[in-house]
RNA sequence: GCGGUAGUGGUGAAGUGGUUAACACACUGGUUUGUGGAUCCAGCAUGCGAGGGUUCGAUCCCCUUCUACCGCCCCA
């Protein structure tokens, strides 16, 4: 019999050490980044009643009709898995009332954090995947959009991403919707038989999707399709103009794509994609989306709040800088590698190595009693910058031996010092490889 | 949810219905009774994702299942 095996749930990953200082520099550089921009953390559960995504995301949508990862606990209660941030947040602000006076609006949250779909693991897809995403509630204006569009193209320049695309649209507010929706609808019914079978079932549901179908079929269609942008109300042009002038003013480069949509269907006006436009990730273009709603606030029980925002995808961005090129961070490596010849000198070896740790190096040893010159090459293996060297002859005269691994030089060290003066030692070894 | 491809050691991989599953890298030890990236030597898969079946015999044939990857739906 086989020993039982186990496995990482479908579509999971394991972030092994070296992957996981490039996800912790990310991180670092958004919390730093939003910072600037006056956002703050917030943590919200990782799982939360199905309702607060079921109601949040509307009944229709993919993601709660078939991609939600929900379970009943033991006491029967229906609890999902987050599938995205945005209503998790809007749940605690509201439960929390961050909408008081006590508050200044825009309230500003970003949160960092995995998220959980239940569909096929894929290019740049997975079941549990992570990301970076920010809201800001209480604030119709124009420059809040801007402002976040921003920070999320300040985020990706600051990691050093390379020819990335912003696309901007426009969803109106609820009437203009609805009038567009209509004409929509109108405009392709005539050909309803020429569509694809997928469009066909879209019409009905959502025929805002058939927009951005990649079937040729309805591409045929689309090209003359109505435009969202005929049907704005007088308050959602000015919008939508206002938010062009204002990334024009800032330089960013963007492109109007009215055939964007949305997955979830409490967006309205400006909503946004930031994509690569390089083929490396093909399937995957997409790292950031994001776009104002409104409703939602009110949805969960507390005031109409308009609030807008955006979500990052941690793994895609990854890939994206993996295919770009921008070096990962890397381990620095040791400063100190001890090697340990013979059982006796174990204990020194302990003190030595914690010894070197309390004044802030990074130090390791060897725990195998192995050869020295096994050592050696695993403090090679570390890029360690010294080694420190003890055997029985060293321990029997109190001292032992640092050797610069750039320079090969070697001295020998009453042990006395070592434990009191090493950074002083390093620094004139430093001098003599000069 | 639908369709397609694949699954051999720590890694990259070769291989065949039948005694010891190539080769390379990595690793460990030795060559140097205690000093690193070189050379040479040696060691390193009781098993070929898992479970069944066919067969005298299966890693290689069949079925199921799991997982990964790709496409669709959808999305980060």
């Amino acid at each position: 019999m086989a020993k039982p095996t186990f496995q990482k749930p479908k579509g999971t990953a394991d972030l092994l050490p070296e992957q996981t200082a490039q996800w912790q520099h990310i991180e670092s550089i958004a919390r730093l980044l939003f910072g600037d921009y006056n956002f703050r953390e917030i943590r919200t559960p990782l799982f939360e009643n199905f309702d607060v995504f079921s109601r949040s995301a509307g009944d229709t949508s993919d993601v709660v009709t078939k991609e939600m990862y929900d379970f009943h606990d033991k006491g029967n209660r229906h609890i999902a898995l987050r599938p995205e941030g945005t209503a998790g947040v809007v749940r605690a602000y509201v439960e929390n009332k961050l909408y008081g006076p006590e508050f200044d609006k825009p309230y500003k949250a970003f949160y960092i954090g995995p998220m959980f779909r239940y569909e096929r693991p894929q290019a740049g897809r997975f079941r549990q995947f992570h990301q970076i995403g920010v809201e800001a509630f209480g604030a119709t204006a124009p420059a809040l959009d801007v402002e976040i569009i921003a920070m999320a193209v300040d985020f990706f320049q600051t990691l050093g991403l390379k020819n990335l695309k912003v696309a901007i649209n426009t969803l109106g507010d609820q009437a203009s919707r609805e009038a567009y929706r209509k004409a929509l609808i109108a405009y392709l019914k005539p050909h309803f038989d020429e569509l694809s079978p997928d469009s066909q079932a879209r019409l009905e549901k959502n025929p805002l999707r058939v927009l951005d179908s990649k079937d040729p079929r309805d591409q045929v269609f689309v090209e003359d399709a109505p435009s969202i942008l005929d049907f704005l109300s007088d308050d959602s042009s000015q919008h939508w103009q206002t938010v062009q002038e204002l990334l024009t003013a800032l330089d960013i480069t963007f492109e109007v794509d009215s055939t964007m949509v949305r997955g979830l269907d409490y967006y309205n006006d400006t909503i946004f994609e930031i994509m690569t436009v390089d083929d490396s990730l093909k399937g995957a273009a997409t790292i950031a989306g994001g776009g104002r709603y409104s409703g939602l606030v009110a949805e969960f029980g507390g005031p109409e709040t308009p609030g807008v925002g955006f979500g990052i995808g941690v793994e895609r961005l990854i890939s994206l800088l993996a295919a770009q090129g921008v070096a990962p961070v890397k381990d620095d490596g040791l400063d100190f590698y001890v090697v340990n010849i013979g059982t006796s000198t174990n204990v020194v070896a302990t003190q030595i190595v914690q010894a070197i740790r309390s004044f802030g190096y990074v130090a390791e040893r060897d725990y195998l009693g192995r050869s020295a010159k096994s050592q050696f090459k695993s403090a090679d293996r570390h890029h360690s910058r010294y080694v420190v060297t003890v055997g029985e002859t060293e321990l029997a005269n109190h001292v032992a031996n640092i050797k610069n691994m750039a320079t090969g030089m070697q001295q020998t060290v009453k042990l006395a010092d070592l434990y009191t003066d090493l950074p002083t030692i390093i620094d004139s070894q430093g001098d003599e490889a000069q």
